[in-house]
DNA sequence: CGTCTTCCTGACCATTTGGTCAAACAACAA
DNA sequence: TTGTTGTTTGACCAAATGGTCAGGAAGACG
């Protein structure tokens, strides 16, 4: 019996199980969890539907394993907001991690985006448990260096809001966005978008004004 | 027999069409196109399942209908950005327009995400013949501005999308928003969401600096 | 009233889909 | 080789779902 619940021991398991999750990620990034079938995962990872199913559970199981596994991931940025760095860099830099990670993950953004969409059924737990603290925390520090005088007094909620609003962007609208833009830029959005940011941020961050 | 494709004649036409559209909007946008069932839908409505087949001829037509018929509700804050009005007040106006829509039509702003979330398999043809000549005309509008020193050099497509990003985030992201906003606010985030995006769009549209 | 059209529904159907299972097959140790 | 454990699948099933249809109910109209 394969070792359901708990990490891959064999070679083979672990194959299978991340072949499974890459193509369950193509899957459910693109079509949602209920528009996503076993059988269009199965055929994306190169194994017979059964199979799925003698490494998962259910179809339910294989998302919440994505969707797990994927907060840390998620969260880094925001987490590696240092408290003693120079405030305006540190926004900075923490919006553009983040709008690296709408490039280079767009599925994993596209994966959240849809379950937050939809009411965030499987999630809703884990966003209160892991997300509001570490929001909590780094909207204090944020908080802080408005006090200080050494950020524009800003909504510190709002603003992190603003960064991923920003971001994802790219990633979750991105028919939207290579439709709206001039052919050139629409190849890659991203270096413009990555300047426009960066241009933005700096303007409302600094605290002279 | 029903006046298929065209609009409703009769009250009863007119009252049950709408509701119809009511009760699929709702669910549509909660569930996404595939996440929908017609008899969802039927209940939301009040209606039998055949009787919605009998106003519509399929599911997807219901969609299409919704779609087709926002598309104009949700271009007009863009519409209405006046040329002649003074630039940084006309930009502000708009975002504030399309926040209040957030507010005021989300499951409006939902259906449109998901429809783009998954590759905009029923828009990418409206998206093209509307969006993106409207975009084109008001960016150059925008570029216009600053090149006349009136506005902060800003890219001009990548500031309609910070513009959308930012307060479609709060419709579409809702859960998210609400679980992340101490108690207070999360009752009801628009009046500080609209503050802090004055105050942003403030500071980076201002031509000085 | 009678007739014609619109509106509505219970019963039904075909397909899709998540999931099961017995049995075949591979890996490997003794 | 033989037994044991891990892996794979064809065939199958029950439920859900989009959609059909024949006929009944309700208006509209002369």
């Amino acid at each position: 019996m394969a070792a359901k619940g708990t990490r891959p021991r064999t070679r083979i398991q672990q194959k299978n199980t991340s072949a499974i999750l890459d193509a369950a990620l193509d899957v459910f990034s693109a079509n949602g969890f209920r528009g996503a079938t076993v059988d269009q995962i199965a055929k994306a990872a190169g194994l017979s539907k059964p199979n799925l199913l003698y490494y998962f559970p259910s179809k339910e199981a294989m998302h919440q394993t994505l969707l797990a596994g994927l907060l840390d991931t998620w969260l880094a940025p925001l987490r590696a907001l240092d408290p003693e760095g120079d405030p305006v860099e540190e926004i900075l830099s923490y919006a553009g991690r983040k709008l690296e990670m709408s490039r280079e993950m767009p599925r994993e953004s596209r994966l959240f985006a849809n379950e937050v969409l939809q009411g965030a059924p499987n999630l809703e737990g884990v966003l209160k448990a892991h997300l509001k603290p570490l929001v909590d925390e780094k909207a204090a520090v944020i908080a802080g260096w408005s006090a200080d005088g050494r950020l524009a007094p800003l909504h510190p909620y709002h603003l992190i809001f603003s960064i991923w609003a920003l971001t994802q962007h790219y990633a979750d609208f991105d028919v939207q966005v290579r439709t709206v833009l001039p052919e050139i830029e629409a190849g890659d959005p991203f270096p413009e978008a990555s300047r426009h940011i960066e241009t933005m941020f700096r303007k409302m961050l600094e605290p002279g004004g």
